[in-house]
RNA sequence: GCCGGGGUGGCGAAAUCGGUAGACGCACGAGACUUAAAAUCUUGUGGGGGAAACCCCAUGCGGGUUCGAUCCCCGCCCCCGGCACCA
């Protein structure tokens, strides 16, 4: 090292550390290297654009912890890959009128190329492309295991309809009543449709959220997602035949009569059920419907089935008709007439309630409409027990029961237990636990996704795909445009959907729909070890070495589709014994979102971040650290051009240091100190993924360092290069080289802390009078508190507030002392 | 409506088993270097008052507990996200 500072020229130094690691294979994997992490992030969707800046975000703060941990001692695995089948890769390959095939691959070749830029420590040996045969292959396979084990199933079903992308949504792609791709309506279609029942694993989806380690926020989505309530089922009996309102004085149960089953969480307020409203489509409807209502009520039914989801949902005003028949209330022991509305819904709870307009908004209001009674069960503390509801009474916290015969005077809790408790006793209620959790729609009928792998045989029926004629191929199609019709465009392949039987060898017909693209990536994380095996979907050995996942990474608006569907799979994959651990990820966090101009970047704002621009003008490192720097990680923040040059200035200090490094003195005490703590604060922030204060801590370290005219030694920067290694592996990489090491800074430990050089002997007290801060005295750390009294008195700027006796004195030793007067 | 998360300088933000509020950075001001500018370095910067030493106010709003509250409790307001005619 000369006179001569050699500049710090980011494109040079990254271009050299890129093809230094992939000639030396620094970020190859051994897996079966010791102490194996697992250290996830959610793989991208190849888009057109190329990678967004938010992707970065997203991957450099997974590729920091799992840098970190490999100089932990870690094997750390740290795969990506693509996610590339979908409706959004077809519907942009529509548009610019090029055939995905084409598309994706080029997509695929830019997304690495910035990847790789971005300085990721990502093995490239185990990369999957869901759209890849070797990969969709497996995602039949999976499909196949869940056809075996009963929980994928045909059914005709009202699916949501989306008019413009021409396909069929699960109940999750559908927000506010529209298709959250494209905003349009969502429409009600019957077709026939291919389910993963999901629903039966509700209770341990739900469960399983009380002990796995994830951000609060994403547990809270899926439990709201998976809607447990608690309750009871009451059932109604409703004397049939009859075309006149029975009498209420002759015996119900000896007639003919229908038990009609309801769903309430208030169990409590039974005393005020007035009518009860069923589902338009509920199946006792026409056996209960006296012959003078038929008619009315044909033209309900007729109309609410035909009516699409939005105006059903938005829309809320109450509508209904009145069936013209009674049920027994088997609480209050009177006739209450039965109506029909669509604001009951058939797929929830048993598509009946029992309505008690007292105590509920929705039935308050249709009870309002319609002029049926309003009785109150519930009253609040001291007030009349009878006085009239303006509007109904919802507080179940200090609620007492009224008008409700025995159990007047018992709270909600309680009256509920004591109800049901009755009720039971002789067979007309049961407590049940309900789940707004429906059953995963899986088919589409669209083109660019995996066949489903299922033969329709008109002599064997319904037939699997033997597991050793996948992947079921996905044919080439010219026109993959989706239509109208309901059917897939699959379907106008006869050379391909014609295939023989495998069971007779007759010709039979292929399923012509693909599977949804979340079945994909509900299961890639079991792939990526395994993807040099072509025989299996995962190894045994492997997945038993590096699965469940250590470190999950990804976007919250994954918090309930892929998540929950991933953890389902792999729930029934364990079940069939397949794998030994039922929850796939052990911790997962959530990381917040890039805005720029305090909005979301998007083509219309035209506020769009490149990464490649800013790699270009500050480096890529610069522009990692920046990412980090600019907010806490799982909150995201504000890109600002302005503030990038802050982090550059930072890592320019780091370069100069080393540059002027010399090794013929001792370090010095306090810069000693200050590096002790500062690699204290970094090893506890990286695992907490709070990367803006570990960056500023190495900031405050090199202000310490660079301070006056000194020339830094060696043992105060070359931990400092460790330091900065996984936000700034390019330059840290040259730095380390520079300083004489030979193997990447990647195979150096992380610095030891030592507790005794970080330690001073002296301190800075806070000394207050009467709770208010009014200066420190420099004390020893271990003082006592009478010399620390004694100090603070000596302090004349401190002592000329203690005006008259203390009656306190409060003393927490190395924190501070309060004189309390 | 229910469930999460949040509200702190001009800006991005630190600090929560209760203990000097505003670390770090941006921006801005002053100075050094320079013919000059850029870069770099030094230094200042929450608001108000004061010549100054200093004083008062301040973490969305109003109360409370405490020697001491950004942090805990009660009652509100606002922003972001999830769910929503789910009984």
């Amino acid at each position: 090292m000369a006179d001569e500072i050699p500049v710090y020229d980011p494109a040079a130094v990254e271009q050299k550390w890129r093809t230094r690691w992939h000639e030396r294979g620094t970020n190859s994997v051994d897996l079966a290297g010791p102490r194996p992490y697992y250290a996830l992030m959610m793989f991208p969707y190849p888009s057109a654009e190329g990678l967004h800046v938010g992707n970065l975000f997203a991957f450099t703060g997974n590729d920091i912890f799992a840098r970190f941990q490999r100089m932990q001692g870690h094997t750390v695995f740290e795969p990506l890959g693509y996610d590339a089948f979908g409706i959004h890769s077809e519907n942009y390959a529509l548009k610019m009128g090029v055939h995905p095939t084409e598309l994706i691959p080029r997509n695929i070749a830019n997304f690495r190329r910035q990847l790789e830029r971005g300085g990721l420590m990502v093995d490239w040996r185990h990369s999957v492309d869901t759209t890849d045969p070797a990969y969709y292959k497996w995602t039949q396979w999976v499909f196949l295991q869940l056809l075996r084990r009963g929980l994928a199933y045909k059914k005709k079903a009202a699916v949501n309809w989306c008019p413009t992308d021409k396909t069929v949504l699960a109940n999750e792609q559908v927000i506010a009543g529209a298709c959250e791709r494209c905003g349009t309506p969502v429409e009600q279609r019957t077709l026939e449709q291919w389910f993963f029942r999901i629903s039966e694993y509700a209770p341990r989806l739900l469960e399983n959220l009380s002990w796995i380690d994830w951000s609060e926020t994403t547990k809270a989505a899926q439990r709201n997602w998976i809607g447990r309530s608690e309750g009871a089922e009451i059932v109604f009996l409703a004397p049939l035949g009859g075309d006149r309102p029975p009498d209420p004085n002759e015996n119900a149960a000896v007639l003919d009569s229908a038990e009609i089953r309801v769903f309430t969480t208030r169990p409590d307020t039974i005393f005020g059920a007035t009518y009860l409203v069923l589902a338009p489509e509920h199946p006792l409807v026409p056996a209960i419907t006296t012959t003078g209502q038929r008619p009315a009520v044909s033209a309900y039914r007729a109309r609410s089935t035909k009516q699409d989801l939005v105006t059903r949902r938005v829309s809320r005003e109450k509508t209904g008709v009145f069936t013209g028949a009674y049920a027994l209330n088997p609480a209050s022991n009177t006739l209450i007439p039965i109506w029909i509305a669509d604001y009951v819904l058939m797929e929830y709870g048993t598509g009946a309630i029992m309505a008690v307009p007292g105590h509920d908004e929705r039935d308050f209001e249709f009870a309002t409409a319609f002029g049926l009674p309003i009785v109150r069960v519930v009253a609040g503390d001291g007030e009349e027990a009878h006085s009239p509801l303006a509007v109904p009474f919802t507080d179940n916290e200090n609620g007492r029961l009224v008008s409700s015969g025995e159990f007047d005077g018992l709270s909600v809790r309680d009256g509920s237990q004591r109800i049901v408790a009755k009720l039971a006793a002789r067979g007309a209620a049961t407590v049940v636990v309900n789940y707004r959790l429906y059953d995963w729609c899986i088919s589409r009928q669209r083109y660019w996704g995996p066949p489903i792998p299922v033969v329709y045989c008109d002599l064997c029926g319904m037939v699997a795909v033997p597991e050793a004629d996948l992947p079921v191929r996905l044919p080439y199609l010219e026109n993959f445009k989706p239509d109208d019709s309901g059917v897939s465009p699959l379907a106008r392949d006869e050379s391909w959907y014609i295939a023989p039987c495998p069971e007779c060898g007759k010709p039979a017909r292929r399923e012509t729909d693909v599977s949804d693209t979340f079945l994909d990536s509900a299961w890639y994380f079991l792939r990526y070890p395994s993807t040099d095996r072509d025989d299996v979907a995962f190894d045994p050995a492997l997945t038993k070495t590096w699965l469940p996942v250590d470190s999950y990474i990804g976007g919250n608006e994954h918090a309930v589709l892929h998540l929950l569907y991933s953890r389902f799979i792999t729930m029934v994959l364990h079940d069939a014994g397949m794998l030994d651990f039922e929850e796939p990820f052990q911790r997962f966090r959530a990381h917040g979102h890039i805005i720029r101009d305090g909005a979301k970047m998007s083509k219309t704002h035209g506020n769009v971040v490149n990464p490649d621009v800013y790699m270009d003008q500050w480096g890529a490192d610069t522009l990692r650290a920046y990412l980090m720097f600019l907010g806490p990680y799982q909150e995201g923040g504000d890109f600002r051009d302005q503030s990038i040059s802050g982090v550059r200035r930072f890592l320019d200090r780091v370069w100069s240091s080393v540059a002027q490094m010399r090794d013929d003195g001792e370090p010095q005490e306090e810069v000693t100190r200050k590096l002790q703590q500062t690699i204290r604060k970094v090893g506890e922030d990286i695992p907490r993924l709070s990367f803006n204060t570990a960056i500023a801590a190495m900031m405050e370290y090199v202000n310490v360092l660079r301070r006056g005219e000194r020339t830094p030694q060696r043992a105060e920067v070359e931990p400092l290069v460790q330091l900065i290694a996984p936000f700034a592996p390019h330059v840290a990489e040259e730095l380390w080289e520079r300083m004489g090491h030979v193997a990447s800074v990647f195979d150096s430990s992380w610095p030891a802390f030592d507790a005794r050089l970080a330690a001073e002997d002296t301190m800075d007290l806070p000394v207050q009078v009467r709770g208010k801060t009014r200066g420190t005295v420099r004390v020893p750390r271990d003082i006592a508190q009478a010399d620390a009294y004694a100090a603070a008195m000596a302090t004349p700027a401190i002592a000329k507030f203690v005006t008259g006796e203390p009656t306190k004195i409060v003393f927490v030793p190395g924190r501070l002392l309060n004189i309390v007067l």
